[in-house]
DNA sequence: AACTTTATACAATAATTATTTTACGTAAAT
DNA sequence: ATTTACGTAAAATAATTATTGTATAAAGTT
């Protein structure tokens, strides 16, 4: 960003005037830093964290080159990262005549970020069950019709079944959480401070 | 479990009377697969989940010579983690009058698994968080005393305050979510099925 | 048309996480 | 009083994930 003025700390003179400023530039890493850490809670790594604070302390879109000389890291990790965001509905492309770079935005509502993570997660998931529990429940329906069957087996069967069925209302439950948070329904009940 | 059934499979006589119970053991591992592949979303490793799955479609608790036997891992890897599941509270243990093996247990409730992981997530997050922006919040108000401070400097630190202030708030909000989801208040508006 | 710039695929390397092996302390069993 | 069983610490190894470097294709510039 402002590199020249990080340039000028050894300079005698302007030292006292910029000592204010390294301390602010160190607050700003710090919170960065933060961010970053606190993403392991959403389940991505850290560097996508970190990409997500940086932009997000910059208030406006980001190149991969912007975004490679901050974090230090190659371009090459840089574009792997930018694109696991937009996967994960937490950054966007955005265009700008004239520019030929692509630039990279997120969110900067802290709330829409949490349920972005929230939701694209867990979506993957249930979408994965739902296919999963009907073939497995039409294994367990073909079983019983063995007539080889002994008493045991049947009841276990039968208990499977039980399971099977039990394990796909979870997961509707989850579809339904997902829409709750999805919607903003949440906010009615656990409003924003 | 009923390992002396498997060794049978091999005998040709019994062999019609046991191809349901080789069908429903597939069955069996395959939701424990499940169970254990979903857990990626919760942010724990496969063989937690794996473990929990085992345990779970036990329907009782277990040792870890037999969650070593289960899973074909070391029983120092099971001790690694039943603790790790503890931390987590989706798992207990339990102590049984004459056995002298320490024994472990699932919650049989999804949802209360669901709950107890998103929980314990974001709990660790929350407190991390809470002493981290006092710190931030002093450091800033700190700066705000220097008196080399120029026009720009205080715009941006003021900004920062704000933000942190912002950051905090969030945190709260989260911290209510949590308390949203274990007291159950959730399933009043999203109700299970 | 030749040359740059940009993004990303692909293979190689580095770093981290998962797992096992060995070892040891403690508590029962003999 | 040994001996055996149990759980886990600590170090070593294996497997996975993160990161980089090289290469290439597509689009932009001269």
């Amino acid at each position: 960003m402002v590199h020249w003025l990080l340039k000028l700390v050894t300079g005698r003179v302007i030292h006292l005037v910029e000592q204010p400023f390294v301390k602010i530039k160190h607050v700003e890493d710090q919170l960065v830093e933060k961010i970053a850490d606190n993403m392991h809670t959403y389940g991505v790594s850290t560097t996508v964290g970190r990409v997500l604070g940086i932009i997000y302390m910059n208030r406006k879109a980001m190149t991969l080159d912007e975004l490679s000389e901050a974090t230090g890291m190659s371009k090459t990790r840089m574009s792997q990262v930018v694109r696991e965001m937009v996967d994960l509905n937490i950054a966007e492309k955005v265009f700008e005549k004239g520019i030929r770079k692509d630039l990279y935005n997120v969110e900067q509502d802290y709330y829409q970020t949490f349920i972005s993570l929230f939701t694209s997660n867990w979506q993957k998931a249930i979408n994965k069950n739902k296919m999963f529990e009907k073939k497995l429940s039409a294994e367990l329906k073909n079983i019983l019709e063995s007539d080889t069957l002994s008493e045991e087996m049947e009841l276990k069967v039968n208990d499977l079944l039980k399971e099977t069925k039990e394990w796909l209302d979870y997961y509707q439950w989850l579809s339904r959480l997902v829409d709750f948070f999805e919607s903003g329904e949440i906010f009615m009940h656990v409003p924003k401070p």
